[in-house]
DNA sequence: TAATATACCTAACGAATGTTAGCAAATTTC
DNA sequence: GAAATTTGCTAACATTCGTTAGGTATATTA
């Protein structure tokens, strides 16, 4: 690994445990051993960092889940494996996730746009499956764009409390939104 | 409104705008008006605000949900009128419910340890009631305390995109949010 | 009307911020 | 072994930060 990419990593966990303005060049130096200049001959920026990371993980999600769509596939399976990509990624890259999800709002002009539109856009995809799938008659929902978020609220929370070292694996997690998703509570 | 209020209303919608450490002491006194060192008439410092807001949301959505409860109902009412009573606090205080959600982290000791464990006492009201409707039969969940996570993650996303204005009242959110948490997306 | 409290001001403080300049040692490449 | 690249340093910059001191005008209360 370069020490650019060690830099990235180092900072990523920082912006997540405090976030990315409470987090100061001279705590990331601190965390790598060294000076806080001796950053700037690697690094562009501070914001530069935030920007490799989001736009990073942003092409994660989207390769993960194009990867395993099929469009001739059922609602129900295209969804099942959706969320499945999207679990193993974020699980794979908790800290980098956390930054994708909260500090991409720290990104100035134009970064702050475009980020925005691949998200949208990443959005629109498990809508559109969702969509599909109460046109289908598969799925019942009592609107789709609230249906969406519900879904990527329970994959977006994940993070918080996802440890390698827990008693769930990543693809039990994905079961189990996936279940929750789809069947509810409900005994029944 | 005192004046006081209004300083802590005007931080809060900074907080959740900006997040509590890109929000300066100089853009709160912007937004107000006056000048930076004026705020110190009526607040002792930054966290102070950050405190109040914390600590009000905190018993905000403890009382409504206790309000509510009635520990002889079916775990099925007993959620349906816990979510729907997060639901109505949430969306009337959607900028202190973000600062709530996403600030507290940014709390010194002790108030850090001490909001933590109030968060996990109001968790834990919810992980009861899902915990005795397994027991009861009514649910069926992979897991309690994933349940109960998936059922906050939906909870919690609301203030991302709730807007007064927009087509659902908060109690339409709230059995919406109900009928998919109990009956899941398939259609049967 | 005198006393008090409220609300805000200017000026300034010490500390922390992101970043640049200029340089030196070590490592890699040719 | 020379040249080039990588990696780091010290010193310092301009700016911004939260906050304090000391003061004035306005509004409220006695």
């Amino acid at each position: 690994m370069s020490r650019k990419e060690q830099i990235e990593e180092t900072a990523t966990a920082l912006f997540k445990a405090k976030g990315y303005s409470a987090t100061s060049m001279r705590d990331l130096a601190n965390e790598l051993g060294i000076e806080a200049a001796s950053i700037y001959s690697h690094i562009k920026s501070k914001e530069e960092i935030l920007q490799k990371v989001c736009f990073r993980m942003a092409r994660e999600f989207f390769e993960a889940t194009d990867a395993v769509d099929s469009p001739q596939a059922s609602a129900t399976e295209r969804l099942t494996k959706a969320i499945a990509a999207h679990v193993k990624v974020m699980t794979q890259n908790t800290e980098a996730s956390a930054v994708f999800l909260y500090e991409w709002r720290h990104l100035s002009e134009p970064y702050h746009s475009s980020f925005l539109s691949l998200r949208d856009k990443y959005e629109a995809h498990f809508r559109g499956i969702i969509r599909s799938g109460v046109e289908s008659g598969e799925f019942k929902v009592p609107d789709v764009k609230f249906a969406t978020m519900t879904v990527f609220s329970g994959l977006n929370w994940i993070h918080t409390w996802y440890k390698p070292e827990g008693k769930m694996t990543p693809s039990e997690i994905a079961e189990n939104l996936t279940y929750m998703m789809l069947n509810g509570m409900k005994n029944n």
